[in-house]
DNA sequence: AGTTAGCACTCACATCAATCAAGTGCTAAA
DNA sequence: TTTAGCACTTGATTGATGTGAGTGCTAACT
């Protein structure tokens, strides 16, 4: 069902008065707007029409449209212009960035900046694919290490360890050696795996030294390698109109706060650079009034992992894609040096 | 104004009963659900001293009363009871405390306990009045180093460095030296000072490591000394009937996001070792629906952090307090290890 | 003197009808 | 193919009205 021109340039209009005012839009209002050279009953013809197609929808039999999932999707697809970024995001985005840390860091730190410059909350994740290249045991104070794990792809993380008993100097460097040589390549889920078999072997001070480093890893690692989420810009959101309603609000709050919901349906959006899936077509109910904008982060071709905005189907599709095209430049050049 | 035994038994009924139900409470229902031994008329005159001295308020003319701050101030100092807690929260708390890493660590971890045990948001903050005991810099890989600033009260901080050239084994060891004997003894906050001195002071290839260095630092280890918000609970609060109301739900997210505020705010809750703060008695208008209660977390004496409960002014005052004191208990035997 | 029954009064809240405004679909004419 | 015109639908707003929970006050009771 090809669409011709004036209904294209109807459903442009559509989408985007509905993106700015969250209110269904009528046939007289978007003639007097958008001075299309045609009466309001042509555009309800259409209008009628675009509705049979499935692009739009009546809340109510005697009111306004507004744009379904497959009506934003062919705006995405078909009619949306590309703006440029402004200048004044460019210039907060250039000076928020500092690649300091690690990739993992990098990631967290350009899904805040994000965030920040859409006003909408964003979720990150870093590729659980890593393998370990190293590990070092520093002696931090008395009973107290702190082991280091490093990935191939360059990703340090730390922890803690209190042992039961002093250690020496030499069995520290002993520990170092024997946890390399049985961690190298160890991708990070297996870590603990390899850790109690290694206790299973091993004699009596080792054995307790490990133990303490495998709980600990369990715990202050491993837990850690969660998705991050970036709600500092729920008090914004929470002003927009849609959000009058409680119920509507209670939403969007449970849904940012299940971690686990939001991990999976991130890993699920396929894409190569910017990806967008909208409402329905993310096949979890909770997501049906909104949107996710996923940025796949490179290096050297291999995902490292991914950055997504979560919005209301009505954000501005435009400025969200420009955002993340121009974050993944940015990262791509700090990951280049 | 000495209140009676009858006056207090009101009072207490009326905060209890408005904690359970957040409705106004009338003289009649109060009269039969806690079968008072007086007639409404009676309760009537005593509610109207109470409200005269300032214990009650009435929302509007034909309504129950409600407590004002002064009316839960003197149920918290006169008439409440403190509960054991049940079993259940008991076991979760010993079975969540694990106490690995650092005091910081035991803290955050704490304050997310008492946030699930109570199903309310809490915040923690750690003493910055810290001094720096030891630096160690650790060779990560080619041009990162890991720099490990270990603080005399047992915190750990880290932060990775990447250098703009390679340095050798034997510099790096040089750099340690270095620091240690600069660091040593300073607070966290001045870190930064010293180690700009330093690099006005030193020659070429030193300033440009130690010039990244404290980009670093700054970047990653003092921007995260911040106050730790736990919000887990938000979606479980909004569900409670006061926030109903769009603004009231609008306020409470807002007060969780601004960091500072609620930073300064817990910081001037003077406490031993639980302390309570209601409504107007924190002198910043956003609180004046909520109570903040806090405690001091100690090591030897020394004030080393506070978590802070933040809920309506109608929470379970008894159920908070006890379970603070028994992570208190919990947090002292651990500290004692 | 303290307590209580009785009563007039207040006010939030729910209900119901009337009206209004924005929008629609359809038909017939241009 | 487009449009003017019109009857119709529906959510939102307004106003009247009744209800119920609660109050304060007074006079009688113990």
């Amino acid at each position: 069902m090809a669409l011709d021109d004036r209904k294209q340039q109807i459903l442009k209009a559509v989408v985007e008065d509905y993106i700015m005012s969250a209110e269904p839009v009528g046939s007289k209002a978007l003639v007097e707007k958008y001075k299309l050279n045609y009466s309001s009953a042509t555009i309800r013809n259409d209008m009628k029409f675009l509705e049979d197609g499935g692009y739009l929808s009546q809340p109510h039999i005697s009111s306004g449209r507004i744009p379904s999932t497959k009506g934003y999707r062919y705006y995405v697809d078909n009619l949306m212009k590309e703006k440029k970024l402004s200048m004044v995001d460019i210039n907060y985005i250039d000076n928020s960035i500092s690649g300091f840390g690690d990739y993992e860091g990098l990631i967290a730190e350009a899904s805040k900046v994000v965030s920040k410059v859409l006003q909408m909350p964003t979720i990150c994740s870093v590729s659980s694919e890593d393998i370990i290249e190293n590990v070092k045991v520093v002696n931090i104070s008395d009973r107290i290490l702190m082991v280091i794990l490093i990935s191939k792809s360059g990703n340090v993380k730390d922890c803690i360890v209190k042992l039961n008993e002093n250690i020496s100097e030499d069995m520290m460097n002993q520990m170092n050696t024997v946890l390399n040589q049985n961690l190298k390549d160890t991708p990070y889920e297996s870590i603990c795996d390899v850790l109690n078999r290694l206790i299973e072997r091993e004699i009596s001070v080792y054995k307790s030294v490990i133990d303490d480093i495998t709980k600990s890893v369990q715990q202050e690692v491993l837990k850690k390698q969660q998705l991050k989420v970036n709600s500092e810009s729920i008090p914004a959101l929470l002003n927009l109109p849609e959000f009058e309603d409680i119920e509507k609000a209670r939403n969007l709050i449970n849904l940012l706060s299940t971690k686990d919901v939001l991990g999976t349906t991130l890993s699920k959006v396929q894409n190569n650079d910017v990806g967008i899936v909208i409402g329905s077509e993310i096949d979890e109910v909770v997501f049906k009034d909104y949107t996710i904008v996923s940025l796949n982060v490179k290096a050297n071709e291999n995902e490292v992992g991914k950055i997504g905005v979560i919005a209301p189907k009505r954000l501005d599709y435009s400025k969200t894609i420009s955002t993340l095209k121009y974050i993944d430049k940015k990262i791509k050049n700090m990951l280049k040096k």
